[in-house]
DNA sequence: TCAGAAACGTCAACATGGCTGACATAAATT
DNA sequence: AATTTATGTCAGCCATGTTGACGTTTCTGA
């Protein structure tokens, strides 16, 4: 307890910025909000999950994995690698223990049978559903403050954040349907 | 090249579930695009920084921790460790480089002279600036897909994703600002 | 006043999940 | 037939998280 000397910058420490650093030029702004918004957000929303993954001896990585492929079935572990934006063996560690448990099977590709596509078993889509629905009912929470057009602004918000030069099978996917889902 | 074959479900593996899994009882529907957004948007916004750090030889940890202590000078050891919610062991190795390097230093509390208030330097607030400024840019370009009516919605959104229950220091700061800042 | 608690630092060891480089195999392509 | 592609795998490194233990300084309460 005692004090909370918090944010009362006591006699300074001498060796702070006197100047504001030369470049006055570029002047627009922080948006010091946001930022730290996205980053207690982002923290809390994968929260949720990360405490259900510890009973399955899971971590964060295998979550991703297993999410993608339950959600685009089929998906190639080259398409798995873009949407990642990991190496193959990063992936190849979490997707062997997925393919041992029994979440993920493979198949060999139609066309080009050098492919292994991939789906999630009963099992795993089953473990995927859980973890959306705790991220769910905290979004859900979210967006009721918001209400149905906040959430349209919201969805708006979230991809003109994402980089769109060279987007893989996935962010294609998720940019061709419309924005606004309006049935709320 | 050759064939996409991305979400066509071939001749079903047959180790799917052939049945919704039982409980049909929480038919929610889930919020998969917010989720698949969100993991995208947050991707690409640190993913700014992350490039910028790697001139400095610095990672996430390091930005995390210079962010809390430009923003909120005179933040303890203890403050910190409760806002990035890692270990005091985590929190001591980056520390100790971020002073080393003269991106941080110590003054000893005034009232109970067993802290350790922190404070960036020139050098530390001017990278802090340096990163802000990339994602700001990122967020600037979001925020104008919506409109100032549309940026206070995403405020809204995002404080409600956060949890409220025991908030450390800086989230009680946060929160204490209204959300209206409206002069875009 | 003095015992204990609090704030911080640190050592050692370990886990996860990124990374690079190298190499192998099967299948497609040219 | 030669090459390229898609995938798997071995070995090792690095960043950043973890637990457990222990030491010092300083504050606090009985």
């Amino acid at each position: 307890m005692a004090d909370i000397n918090f944010s009362t910058r006591p006699d300074s420490p001498d060796s702070r910025a006197p100047e504001p650093q030369a470049a006055a030029a570029d002047e627009r702004p922080l948006r010091w909000d946001i930022i730290e918004l996205l980053f207690f957000a982002y923290r809390d929303f994968v929260g949720d999950a990360d405490h259900e993954l510890e009973a399955f001896g899971f971590g964060r990585a295998h979550h991703r994995v297993m999410h993608f492929v339950t959600r685009y079935p089929g998906l190639k572990v080259a398409d798995l690698l873009e949407v990642l934006r990991i190496t193959k063996q990063s992936l190849g560690r979490v997707l062997k223990q997925l393919l041992d448990e029994g979440y993920i099977v493979q198949k060999t590709g139609n066309n080009d049978r050098r492919q292994r596509l991939l789906f999630a078993t009963a099992k795993g889509e089953a473990l995927v559903a859980k973890l959306a629905g705790l991220q769910t009912r905290r979004i859900d929470r979210a967006l009721e403050q918001v209400g149905p057009a906040g959430a349209d602004k919201v969805r708006q918000f979230l991809r003109a954040m994402i980089d769109r030069d060279d987007p893989d099978k996935v962010l294609e996917a998720i940019f061709k349907t419309p924005v606004t889902t309006a049935k709320e």
